[in-house]
RNA sequence: GGGCGAAUGGCGGAACUGGUAGACGCGUUGGACUCAAAAUCCAAUAGUAGCAAUACUGUGAGAGUUCGAUUCUCUCUUUGCCCA
């Protein structure tokens, strides 16, 4: 092919870019004679460029947006940046910079990289959660939810690391050490923020099976999360030289309370203060504080326990003692602190048992073994209770359950509950860049609302970021407020930046509403997000945060006519290259190594041989990563958003591949030559017949392209323009009537534009083809075939095809059988047993 | 240990409500063009047997339902994710 006729994306791309921009084509407003669609994909946080995980997502979502507004859709399709966090934070720290400033150079990068992508985005929305205009109206949302009791302040342990002074979140403990300082982490009391996020367990369970849209597995995750468990609440009678008479305790099997062998109780549990000068408990104590706080490094940790002088009457059998233990295993922010033990089936609670030589008693066996014991491992599944006297036969636990619970209710020790795993969201940080909380304390320590009037509470600038523990602690400047003629002391603490990401999406609606977060109206029309995308990993915390903090605005507020934010989700899997390593074990980046053969070695250097790991998930660490803008440079945005969704379906990991990639640009490539055929037949005003073939193969396109983007299933669409492609560079080789082939290319190239929107938008321009495209509307006539290749089986095997016309009865079927020479051999001398016939399908014959 | 999902050529994957398994792409092989290479184009490509037509086997393993199973049921194996 002539030079010329090339395709030059970057001349193209660049020249559609800024008429978009300059047209601004993606701006979106409320039109109430539209059906709205709100497209949201998880907005990132600028860590410095783009990374491929953010191309698939944004690709995947841009596709959706174009498709529905093609199809007469008004949508909002925003961006914007989550922008407070602790890497801004480490970075200026190590840099000696503003973490204002790093972010917004980051911003300001990645920004133009995502605009190399063509996204059709309305740039007009964008916000940026660490900007005063944003926090202002968190710190609000705070005050109003402290004012509806949705938040609160008390003592709760955190992780904390002794070197860096500062609280890390669970994921930022590794192996019980600090991520950064390699400190043995320790459990430490300090006064936190919280929002009650409990207060709606049931109704973010409930809210669930709503979610019609949503993968399975994330509504499966997030209702393991919340944990609903239904037991029993019990009071033990307590003896001994201590002023304690009962303790409560939760369970969900109360079954088992004849195999009960010790009572443990969480190290905090108030009955401590009575050991609070026992200098053997101090010690025990400071042992479980270095056990992390997470149930894993719990359960994990080894067992350990402290003697109390106390003894627990079991309640069903009165004249049975049991010791009462603190132990590290038991969390006091789960039930009452307290869990009673039953070694034999629960492997914890042996493992305890064992380890204090504590009985151990089977009350439950498996239904078919009749002299079962427990002897080296508890047994925790199903059976029949034994040894328990009036719960002796019933079937464990369905039916004893729930007898245990009406023998406890009836002897008034006990009654029925419900308790829930999830546990109020800690949302204070003890760090420098993130929302400030607007509240201060008085001399007395009394909490003082900051007044909305001197909202926002901004961050103090140029502070010194290399201080021990948190800089905003040590800015007494910034600390002492006057409220109110009184002087103050601020809340130095700010929020986690999971609050920022609660509500963002609310924000897009009314991005510049000034005196609230969110107008009313606009997303009353808005709302819910219909299409949510983004990586599974957040499918628990922000999902989880995000619903509950649409209840807790609309709690007492009837204004709102949704209630769950996100109508849909999908989330999409990750991107993965093969990971290299050198003799040294060191990782190697795709670029330092170079392909001989069937061998990888260090680029120009073909002694050094490189090892080739399996293909993961593209991170830093592991050098595995392809910069999106060096590929998008080489390339074009087209052919990366083709390639990006070609090799597998978007909800799985896809490989990374140079081959792939380069395929993708040759397709790019060759459409363009073949529009160029098509614009020069077209221009001719050829006459013909009219074209039945081309008319079908187009209806049938538009058919499998629409459904397939309302599946996803964008991997089949990307195969269906290979085959398009090679269906019209050989249709077009017969003579071809222009007309026909206009009509129909009009359609595939509207079908194509969600994915190629550069080439696309050239080709349309090229032809004079409407401006305002909508999506092709399918002709049912041309989706029928007169004539079908009917499959003939002979006891079920395939034997032949034979095309006739449609709606063919049976008989008239086997005439044409009978007839076909395939068949002769099967059926000679044999005898027809039987005949099934699916209409328009198939014919099975059995001899 | 519990929950959820997955398993199809050399590779990524396709297959509507049970009805032609392997679409499409990558890779590989052969050919054309070229002094040569790249690019491009053409052809072949699940396995076994065969010159071929064709036959048999084949969707992780085993059973079941069915005229017919990648698809439905049961058991098992491997593997991924989440929770512990």
């Amino acid at each position: 092919m002539e030079q010329h006729n090339r395709y030059n994306f970057k001349i193209a791309e660049k020249k559609w870019q800024s008429l978009w921009e300059k047209k601004k084509s993606f701006k979106t407003e409320i039109d109430r004679n539209k059906k709205k669609f709100y497209c949201l994909e998880m907005f990132p946080y600028p860590s410095g460029k783009i990374h491929m995980g953010h191309v698939r997502n944004y690709t995947i979502g841009d596709v959706l947006s174009r498709y529905k507004s093609l199809q007469g859709y008004n949508v909002l399709h925003p961006m914007g940046w989550d922008s407070f966090g602790l890497p801004a934070e480490n970075a200026a720290k190590q840099n000696n910079l503003d973490p204002k400033e790093w972010t917004e150079k980051n911003i300001s990068v990645m920004k133009s990289q995502l605009k190399k992508l063509g996204l059709s985005i309305d740039w007009d929305r964008e916000i940026s959660t660490c900007s005063e205009e944003y926090y202002k109206h968190q710190q609000m949302f705070f005050l109003e939810l402290y004012k509806k009791g949705l938040v609160y302040r008390k003592e709760n342990f955190v992780n904390w690391d002794p070197v860096d002074e500062t609280v890390l979140a669970n994921e930022q403990v590794i192996d019980g050490k600090g991520w950064r300082s390699g400190a043995i982490v320790e459990r430490k009391k300090l006064n936190q923020w919280f929002f009650n996020i409990s207060k709606f367990s049931d109704d973010l369970l409930e809210g669930l099976s709503e979610l019609r849209s949503w993968p399975n597995k994330v509504k499966v995750m997030q209702q393991n999360w919340i944990g609903k468990s239904f037991g029993c609440e019990l009071n033990f009678k307590i003896e001994g030289n201590l002023p304690v008479k009962e303790i409560k305790c939760f369970t969900t099997r109360p079954d088992t309370l004849f195999g009960f062998s010790f009572l443990a109780l969480s190290p905090d549990h108030p009955i401590s203060k009575y050991y609070e000068n026992d200098p053997e408990f101090t010690k025990f104590k400071n042992e479980c504080s270095k056990t992390g706080t997470t149930e894993e490094s719990l359960a994990m940790a080894e067992k350990i326990g402290f003697k109390t002088s106390l003894e627990a009457i079991n309640p069903l059998k009165e004249t049975e003692k049991v010791p009462v233990y603190f132990a590290n295993f038991v969390l006091m922010d789960y039930g009452f602190g307290a869990v009673f033990g039953c070694p034999g089936h629960d492997q914890r609670d042996f493992d305890f048992a064992k380890k204090y030589d504590l009985s151990i008693k089977t009350v439950v066996r498996p239904k078919d073994k009749e002299n079962f014991e427990v002897k080296t491992e508890a047994y925790p599944g199903e059976g029949i209770i034994i040894n328990s006297e009036i719960l002796n036969g019933l079937k464990a636990p369905d039916q004893s359950v729930l007898r245990a619970i009406e023998i406890l209710t009836e002897r008034k020790i006990g009654e029925e509950k419900i308790n829930f795993r999830l546990k109020d969201w800690g949302v204070s940080r003890q760090r420098y860049w993130g929302c400030p909380i607007p509240i201060a304390y008085d001399e007395n320590g009394k909490i003082i609302l900051i007044p909305e009037d001197q909202l926002p509470v901004k961050l103090p600038e140029n502070i010194n970021l290399n201080c021990k523990g948190n800089p905003l602690d040590s800015d007494e400047k910034w600390k002492n407020v006057e409220i109110d003629g009184k002087s103050c002391i601020r809340e130095t603490d700010t929020l986690d930046t999971f609050v920022d990401s609660s509500w963002y999406f609310l924000r897009f609606c009314s991005p510049k509403k000034n005196d609230y977060g969110f107008d009313l109206d606009e997303i009353n029309y808005w709302m819910p997000v219909d299409q949510y995308i983004g990586g599974v990993e957040h499918a628990i915390l922000h999902l989880l945060y995000s619903r509950f903090f649409m209840r807790s605005i609309a709690f007492n507020n009837d204004n709102f006519k949704f209630k769950e934010p996100f109508e849909g989700l999908f989330t999409q899997g990750m991107v993965c290259h093969q990971t290299y390593k050198d003799e040294n074990n060191r990782w190697l980046s795709p670029e330092e190594v170079e392909l001989k053969g069937e061998n990888y070695f260090i680029k120009n250097n073909l002694t050094s041989k490189v090892t080739v790991g399996p293909s993961e998930s593209m991170s830093k660490s592991k050098k595995n990563v392809i910069d999106p803008e060096n590929i998008i440079n080489i390339y074009g945005a087209d052919a990366v958003r083709f390639f990006i969704l070609s090799d597998s379906p978007p909800e799985k990991d896809v490989q990374w591949s140079e081959q792939g990639m380069l395929s993708a640009y040759k397709f790019v490539q060759k459409f363009w030559v073949l529009h160029q055929k098509i614009k020069i037949i077209i221009n001719n005003k050829q006459r013909d017949k009219e074209d039945i073939v081309l008319k079908k193969f187009t209806n049938q396109l538009v058919n499998k392209t629409t459904q397939n983007l309302n599946n996803f299933s964008y991997n089949v669409i990307i195969a269906n323009m290979h085959e398009t492609y090679n269906f019209l560079i050989k249709h077009i080789e017969n003579k071809v009537n222009s007309d026909d082939l206009s009509e129909c290319y009009n359609k595939i190239l509207i079908l194509f534009s969600p994915i190629l929107p550069h080439l696309i938008n050239e080709c349309l321009e090229e032809m004079n083809y409407n401006k305002n495209n909508t999506w092709p509307v399918i002709e049912e006539k041309y989706l029928e075939n007169e004539n079908i290749d009917y499959v003939i089986q002979i006891n079920g095997k395939k034997r032949s095809l034979i095309n006739a016309e449609k709606d063919l009865k049976q008989e008239l079927l086997f005439e044409l059988v009978k007839k076909d020479k395939l068949l002769d051999k099967y059926l000679k001398d044999l005898s027809i047993k039987k005949i099934i016939f699916i209409k328009n399908r198939l014919m099975n014959i059995l001899v």
